[in-house]
DNA sequence: AAATCTGTTGAAAACGTTGCCATAGCGGAC
DNA sequence: GTCCGCTATGGCAACGTTTTCAACAGATTT
């Protein structure tokens, strides 16, 4: 065996044929006889033959690489989008690129630093919350852009809707009969801005519609703000009987500054999420599943359509959200 | 501006000089007049020009690039993993492929379906627990692999010493003053084999040098496992009066069953996870820290130096645990 | 029997970069 | 003034594919 890898032209000599043949049947294209398709491909199951993309990429001007760009690549909902683009690009036979830009980004010029331009076919953005500025400067990279978890008009994307999201929650609190709900959300300078603002309008408006007071206080976007946020609001001369969070990582937090005050949940105070993290299914939290597996799924479906040719009529696609109801949520006490 | 991608002619074109000197430039090897450099480097930066990894590695034979593997993406395990090992690859200026091999891996030649051969210049593997000829089919591809939470004798890799890990937790239980000790594991089949088997022994080695009975019950690998067997536990006729689990997962469901039941912790029974779930710390679980965002960067950086042709001596690479003490484990009760 | 067509195959020119070799300057030593 | 050595630069052949075009055989038509 030779020590470097072996190359159409190996395969070629090995099955008696031409380099052109060879590249025939190795894209599977039309226009070879069964018998010398069959020969070429044994020679090149034998020599355990690839096609180099790198090459191929070169004359035809596609990578076959798509580049995903996330901020962080720690917490549990980027691994999920992550999860449902690798799959969508799987299927269509194009390998994905991972790019955390958390650190990054912070530079003017960050996104010509990253070697996109004749690297990748599609750039698809995770829950970057771009501003148009920086979508421009992504498009001259001159590849397709497909953003993730935020809208922005004349951009294909997946997102979902996190006013109604929030609306949705904000309802069923009241709907159960609470008067007193406070909101806890994160504070500004997290990867989740415009996202961030909807939900907290979803929230307000709801709390308006129903001739209530909107309530919200401020918190690191961590489990710990959460924490420090809930015990602000306990300290009111009247607390809240319903808590609702940005989201999940928040609510864990508010959740254990709960069980450590000894207030029970939901007896005293009822707690909602959203995101529907791994985890609250164990902490028994009402939350608002988002899927973003799908949201990923859906954002490399739509890709590989737009590198197809096919221009899908929608490329905006909102996914929708759902309450899933449990056991932190309940009927305020009577004496209230 | 042209609608194609500048090439390195165009940049040339622009400055008045040769391709050979604006690839000098691009590369930053000696011997190119500071001015020249300068004017070359201006030209690319108003083109917004990046060099094709394609094209150059075409020639290197050298593609700039790293594959990952891992079984699965969503578990929160593999984001931290993969947020170290793209931490070390940005630094040396490598990107990083992601396959989740996870359905795939069903078949018997699942490797070679990979397009690895001449489109990375290395393989990380991410807790797949490989076999042998597993290993040696990806060696195959002809590019150096490390391993990443498994240690294969010979082979560059970086691990924690699961069964010390168990055996320090098991021994922290131990010394509190419990006896009758509990171990949820999770039942084979998933993707954690070698890793499951060290820390059971771990446990097991450890209470036999207690002089202790060593108990173990199985459950599927996740949370709903978990609550499962807690319950089996509960339901002996001497229930134990610490628990502790293969994972932090597992741990958490046990946590449910525990809630649920009113049963306090660790007042009545204490509980101990492994692995440092970024939920745990919400759950006050004590657990056993693993820092996989650490592993990450370890096996990035070892893969760069190997690239770099520099052998390491110490291809094995074993990261620490720490045991992280929280409130879910205590003293059993005096009664017992 | 000649002409046309159809289906298969091979030869050669790209693609954008790097590496090697040649060459043009230019200063200093003889 | 010639020769030497040095540095900065340009020219050209790779690298491994795809693509276009031409060539060829055999079958079908005229």
């Amino acid at each position: 065996m030779s020590k470097h890898p072996p190359s159409m032209r190996d395969v070629a000599r090995r099955a008696g044929v031409s380099l052109s043949t060879v590249s025939r049947v190795m894209r599977g294209v039309p226009g070879v006889a069964p018998a010398v398709r069959e020969r070429v491909q044994e020679a090149a199951a034998e020599l355990s033959y690839v096609v180099s993309r790198n090459a191929s990429g070169l004359v035809t001007g596609r990578t076959g690489r798509v580049a995903v760009l996330v901020p962080f690549l720690q917490p549990w909902f980027f691994g999920s989008v992550l999860a449902g683009i690798s799959d969508g690009l799987q299927r269509a036979g194009l390998d994905m690129l991972v790019y955390q830009v958390g650190e990054l980004r912070r530079q003017p010029g960050w996104t010509s630093a990253l070697p996109l331009r004749r690297n990748s076919d599609a750039v698809i953005t995770v829950a970057m919350d771009l501003s148009a500025e920086e979508c421009g400067r992504l498009d001259e990279v001159g590849v397709p852009l497909v953003l993730t978890g935020q809208c922005l008009p004349g951009r294909a994307g997946v997102f979902i809707d996190d006013r109604q999201g929030a609306a949705k929650a904000t309802r069923h609190l009241l709907n159960l009969g609470h008067t007193r709900v406070a909101y806890i959300g994160s504070e500004g300078g997290s990867w989740r801005g415009r996202s961030s603002r909807n939900r907290l309008e979803g929230f307000q408006s709801t709390m308006v519609d129903a001739g209530l007071a909107e309530w919200s206080v401020l918190s690191t976007p961590d489990h710990r703000g959460g924490e420090l946020a809930m015990g602000e609001l306990l300290s009111d001369h009247r607390p809240p009987t319903a808590v609702l969070t940005e989201f999940d990582d928040i609510a864990m937090g508010a959740h254990r500054t709960l069980r450590r005050s000894g207030i029970p949940v939901p007896g005293a105070i009822s707690l909602m999420g959203f995101d529907n993290h791994e985890a609250a299914a164990v902490l028994d939290l009402t939350t608002v599943d988002q899927s973003p597996r799908a949201i990923g799924a859906s954002a490399a479906d739509l890709t590989v359509k737009i590198l197809a040719g096919e221009d899908p009529p929608d490329r905006h696609v909102e996914m929708p959200t759902r309450l899933i109801l449990r056991q932190s949520t309940s009927a305020p006490l009577l004496s209230e």
